[in-house]
DNA sequence: TGTTACATTCAACACCGTGTTTATGAAAAA
DNA sequence: TTTTTCATAAACACGGTGTTGAATGTAACA
């Protein structure tokens, strides 16, 4: 099935989409043209519009891409039907496939979710980590029963989780995976003490 | 000295602002451009260049405008001598007076937080909370000797205020607001408990 | 009243990126 | 060999940009 032809699309696909995220990194999104893209990877600005209707598709199957990579890296790990239960044990493996995920597409992800990315991709990254973390913790929980307040301790831990990412990736990964994931339970158990000095 | 051509070009000014905020949020800002904002305030495309760059320049002044505003409400709140205690008592006044100015906002914060908008106000909008919020409380706590615990704390909580705020935003204001100011009570009260479960 | 000052309008301009099309070359498939 | 398919090249109309110079309106001042 396989034939040269295909085989050529997809090389000439992932070449643009190579340089198209270079690019991205380093002028944002909306400073790239289609004109930009092919200079850069060396193609004919046609050849761009044969595989691409616009540089908003690309950027749409390249987002596309990383959510499905994502959301399967960490379903490997957390079946769907298991429940987590609140051990670091439980806890520390999900994290630690988050953030090596993270790293090993660090150029694509700098450039969609930093300054000048896409703030669309960091509502739909978010849905993903309340699918496959939050949505069996936090159901758990008396307290889930209201609406509102699920609705936001949502948004409020999937902004976190995603905002310490943003914060990693901007300082070039200088920590590893493994002192991010423990960073995480560090900051969890500072906010626990907070607990013990309000009202 | 506020003579009359100065009112006018403010009246103009403020003219064309409006009918920005309400198409960015309609259409988003890469889609808005000059052209539709001349037609939409219903002036000559020149006289927008008279006042302004290009719809970069206009954003720009609208988020510098936001931003000053709410750090100088905030300030009057919690003065900068004032050092925070973890009272409830001192922390619900300024979280009241935070989504006080986001209600009052809303339409323009919409747009500019929104799924649409540009991530590096949010990055902006961040750091307006770590200098007036965060950094009182966090340094108090022998955790926030280590340098990179502090930077990720401090992302960890301005991006979980942030996410619940845009939440808000995105369920038009359903909450009240002293109603959002317990919602983050009750938050930190949940993940308090969590502690109790890990490790 | 006329004059001055300035905001706004209007039409025209060159410029640039877009998306499409048509013709052409080259290499694989039939 | 003939056909199919991907990539190139050049040209095109289209639309938004930012600028210019002249005209228009309007309030302040003499």
């Amino acid at each position: 099935m396989a034939s040269i032809h295909e085989e050529m699309v997809q090389k000439t696909k992932a070449h643009i989409q190579h340089h198209f995220i270079a690019l991205v990194e380093a002028e944002g999104f909306s400073h790239v043209s289609v004109k930009k893209i092919a200079e850069r990877a060396n193609i004919n600005r046609g050849t761009f519009y044969l595989h691409y209707a616009d540089k908003y598709a690309l950027m749409d199957q390249l987002q596309q891409e990383l959510l499905e990579n994502l959301h399967a890296r960490i379903t490997v790990i957390l079946p769907k039907e298991a429940l987590l239960a609140l051990h670091q044990q439980q806890l520390y493996p999900p994290f630690v496939a988050i953030f090596e995920f993270i790293g090993e597409h660090a150029q694509a992800l700098r450039a969609i979710l930093g300054d000048q990315g896409d703030p669309s991709f960091a509502k739909k990254i978010k849905r993903v980590f309340g699918e496959v973390l939050l949505d069996r913790l936090i159901s758990q929980h008396p307290a889930a029963q209201n609406d509102a307040f699920r609705t936001y301790m949502h948004a409020f831990l999937t902004s976190a989780i995603l905002g310490v990412i943003q914060e990693w990736l901007e300082n070039c990964e200088e920590q590893s995976v493994e002192e991010m994931a423990k960073i995480h339970f560090q900051i969890l158990n500072f906010i626990s003490q907070l607990r013990t000095f309000i009202k």
